[in-house]
DNA sequence: TGCAATTATGTAAATCATTACATATACTAT
DNA sequence: ATAGTATATGTAATGATTTACATAATTGCA
């Protein structure tokens, strides 16, 4: 049994080959981690045998190591898509500093949302871009990139229904300002 | 400075004062944390002069410690308030596990998501009771339940918006079993 | 020319978080 | 009776994660 982070990497590395800080860049938007996590974490799968690499060689930038999976690997990722999937765990500190806004005045509260409000902007224009990138042809169940595609809808929508909450929040404290 | 546990455990207590155990209950919904890690982070809280504790006998149950918070907890709490809210981080296993849907077939894939369907129906539930609890009086913004009603509105309005997405995923699953 | 950013990999120390161990009372269902 | 659940608090061991330390090539910018 490996840890959900493990199972993450293999996954990705099922789809497609590709260096350590590759796998980060992409585990990214999904499971946040540092390089310095997993650079151990895939020597540590290399030793047990379900990854192997080569190393590539590259002119204009530094050697990179391309893991792949092996067959034990590829026996690991299928047995954990069989189990069902752990509740979503989120940490939110403006979920923790929403229980308190009865303590402050609007002048602190409010620029609380607007500052999310931005970063869910910011970010929901990324995935725009990214969901363009895809193209029609690759957006049936049996692409690879089937799950990227899905996703990205998700996160979308997920960040529309968060942007409306914001704004709703902002309104309310708002209105309050012109009746104190 | 203190981590965001301990700030969010500030936050609870300037509400209302309570005990270590009703403070785990309390902090679920919004950072996962067990008591094994809130016990040892109170006494530590104590011992630095942000919180203070009375022993309170019970007849029923338990002795049990109740934790307000001091001049310095409170001016801790404030100070954070003003601080912009970190990102949020979601770490969802399901995530991973859609990026790997290509891998598998429809007796795999579909399960997954009616697993999560469920999780999100019984969450749904009981958000939604605990909303009908806080009554109209409460849910203005000087009120120390604002938090909470805000708070309830986006956990039901982002689980309406994951169950559809789940229904959205499953059906094209189901469309292409037609197809094979 | 120097400074920051990007790509690329790694280790060490510190902190954060979970699991397991431990105890104790009271109530409820079988 | 006894098993399970809820309340209530704690510690010890292990595992996960972050921060800081380290190196190195290339590109772009001021």
């Amino acid at each position: 049994m490996l840890n959900t982070l493990s199972y993450g990497l293999l996954g990705l590395l099922a789809s497609e080959s590709c260096s350590g800080y590759d796998l980060m860049l992409r585990i990214q938007p999904f499971w946040q981690a540092k390089h310095s996590q997993i650079y151990p974490l895939l020597a540590k799968l290399e030793r047990e045998g379900f990854v192997q690499y080569v190393r590539i060689e590259q002119r204009d930038k530094p050697d990179k190591k391309v893991y792949s999976l092996t067959e034990k690997g590829t026996e690991a990722v299928l047995e954990w898509l069989g189990e069902p999937p752990a509740e979503q765990s989120s940490r939110d500190e403006l979920s923790l500093k929403t229980k308190c806004i009865w303590m402050t005045q609007r002048d602190i509260s409010i620029p609380l949302f607007l500052t999310r409000l931005k970063q869910l902007e910011t970010r929901t224009a990324y995935y725009e871009k990214l969901l363009q990138r895809i193209p029609e042809e690759e957006r049936h169940v049996h692409s690879k990139h089937f799950g990227d595609y899905v996703l990205l809808h998700r996160a979308i929508s997920l960040a529309g229904a968060q942007i409306e909450w914001c704004r709703w929040v902002v309104n309310m404290l708002e209105q309050e300002e012109e009746l104190s």
